[in-house]
RNA sequence: GGGAGCGUAGCUCAACUGGCAGAGCAAUGGACUCUUAAUCCAUAGGUUGUGGGUUCGAUUCCCUCCGCUCUCACCA
């Protein structure tokens, strides 16, 4: 490295490190530990909310003790003001040289960034800003990166995802959308925790691939010399459980899943599932529509959320539609018999598919399976306002049981929200032989070449064989629900740490 | 993986048709005891993502690679 060429950044570490420096010669220990303030930025604010300068100085303004990092610094000379920012908000503190002596002198060697200690009494300055007047000044932690611009603040969104500390310290929104996130999870842990559910955790290392149509990640256990797969979905854990005897489970956790990223995809994410014994999947639309419109309120304030520059209206009374009909609605050249009838689908299916390799996987398909590509083809899109669409072809759906009058379509729903999937639930398929028909029908699909199957489980068989009571069962996308909730575009926006690609280096 | 776009100072952004790389904030030195994007004076700060090519001359045009964004495919 050239000593000539010092960058900006090398320049401000440097000088940084100096004043870091000049805190030990004044007795502080630029990390050093063991300041408790014994009070918050937000609780001193909200307290005197509506007290004039006045009414503070006539009671004897009271003193505070708060810590917290300087996110702005202004100096006069002989005075100087800081804003501090803690976790329940922004206060600010003045310096003067005439309170503080020699100890003002630090001043020099402080910078935006850093973490300071200040207690004073409180007052409102001329223009009416709560304000402590520091008596004594502690500087806690010297920070040696510069802050990033305090107007425009960071909006470079590589960086904000790659170093998100630095995108909550200069876009405080962005905690918003995760204290948001936290409220969404607590309300679903409260609501069914209420109803009898208890919360497990299940395995995130399994030996097969199952619970969903996914693309695995795979890893290796060395001293058992067996390779795993990160598991795409919880399911077949959870209904094990319902074997046993816990009639009403759920799990809030990651599942992985090794297919694209995009901004409603992200490698890992989090699920909830849960599964009630002695419930139907009508039974859970009722549930789903409970829950989710309870959680917007919980979460926003509302249970009409703008998403977008759309209104999502989450009140309860949610459409309830077959797939069948949501496609006739878009295709009407369609009848209702068409549905079993796999060639005059697959002329459809294929009208709108032009990459090659799409249209070959579309001519192994059976009418089940074209079906959903009709319905993901035209209807998903446009479903805005929560959805449920019923009736999913057995051919898509392997976990499902079937409907008792029409064994080709199971009962089973998946939620749609502007034109997202969220939910996907269904009564449990707990009749053993049929499952292992439905599993070799996966192991005929991946013959014919389907990325995304099932392996045989045959130890969830036995399970089955054991008797699963009639259950019903349902998983809701977390993140999804949150990019909702906090009208967030991408889902790297409701994730802390979203995946990306690691600079060389 | 395919397509489109982007990458300039620590941060936010300029730089016309190819002609000396600039501003604000941040920083440094100075003035200032009530600021709210404080103000004023001065100073410093760059291998224009990387590597190559075209050209007298490249931030600008072409190609390689890296990263990001959007989008399609896959999926939730």
């Amino acid at each position: 490295m050239p000593d000539e060429q010092v960058s900006k950044e090398q320049e401000i570490y440097a000088q940084r490190l100096e004043k870091a420096q000049k805190w030990r010669d004044a007795g502080f220990n630029p990390y050093g530990n063991g300041y408790t303030p014994r009070h918050l930025a937000g609780e001193i604010g909200t307290r005197h909310e509506g007290q004039s300068a006045e009414e503070l100085e006539k009671a004897g303004p009271p003193t505070y003790d708060v810590a917290g990092r300087i996110i702005l610094l202004r100096s006069f000379g002989k005075m100087a003001f800081l804003k501090l920012r803690d976790r329940t908000g922004e206060l600010q503190v003045q310096l003067k040289k005439d309170v503080l002596g020699e100890g003002y002198e630090l001043l020099k060697h402080l910078d935006a960034g850093d973490f300071v200690a200040a207690e004073g009494p409180l007052i409102r300055t001329k223009t009416g800003e709560l304000t402590i007047v520091a008596q004594r000044f502690t500087p806690l932690t010297k920070s040696l990166l510069p802050l990033p611009e305090k107007w425009h603040g960071l909006t470079d969104v590589e960086v904000r995802y790659r170093q998100r500390y630095l995108d909550l310290v200069a876009n405080p929104e962005v905690k918003d959308v995760f204290l948001k996130r936290n409220r969404l999870v607590r309300y679903i842990r409260e609501f069914l925790d209420a109803r009898g559910f208890i919360e497990v955790e299940t395995p995130m290392m399994h030996p097969l691939v199952s619970g969903a149509a996914a693309r695995p990640f795979v890893t290796h256990h060395n001293a058992l010399d067996i390779d795993l797969f990160m598991r795409i979905a919880p399911e077949l854990y959870l209904k094990r459980l319902v074997v046993g005897g816990l009639e009403r489970v759920y799990e809030i956790n990651r599942n992985f899943r090794n297919e694209g990223i995009s901004t409603r995809h992200n490698p890992e994410f989090t699920m909830l599932e849960f599964y009630q014994a002695y419930a139907t999947y009508e039974d859970l639309m009722d549930l789903t529509e409970e829950m989710i419109s309870g959680a917007a309120r919980a979460v926003t304030g509302d249970t009409k959320v703008v998403y977008q520059g759309q209104e999502l209206d989450f009140s309860k009374g949610w459409k309830r539609v077959s797939m069948a009909d949501a496609i006739r609605e878009k295709v009407p050249s369609l009848a209702p018999e068409d549905f079993q009838d796999a060639e005059k689908l697959r002329a459809v299916a294929l009208e709108k598919m032009h990459v090659q390799a799409e249209r070959t996987a579309a001519m192994t398909m059976n009418a089940g399976e074209l079906m959903g590509v009709l319905f993901e083809q035209h209807a998903e899109g446009t479903l805005v306002q929560p959805t449920f669409i019923t009736h999913f072809p057995t051919a898509v759906s392997p976990l499902a049981r079937r409907n008792d009058e029409h064994p080709e379509i199971t009962d089973r729903f998946e939620l749609f929200v502007a034109g997202r999937e969220i939910a996907n639930a269904f009564s449990e398929l707990n009749d053993p032989l049929d499952q292992k028909g439905r599993f070799l029908a996966q192991l005929e699909a991946k013959q014919r070449g389907q990325a995304e199957t099932m392996d045989y489980d045959e130890d969830y068989i036995r399970a089955l064989e054991h008797g699963l009571p009639p259950t019903a069962g349902e998983g809701i996308g977390i993140d999804r629900l949150a990019m909702l909730f906090t009208d967030a575009p991408s889902i790297r926006d409701v994730i802390l740490f979203p995946l990306l690609k690691p600079l060389p280096r």
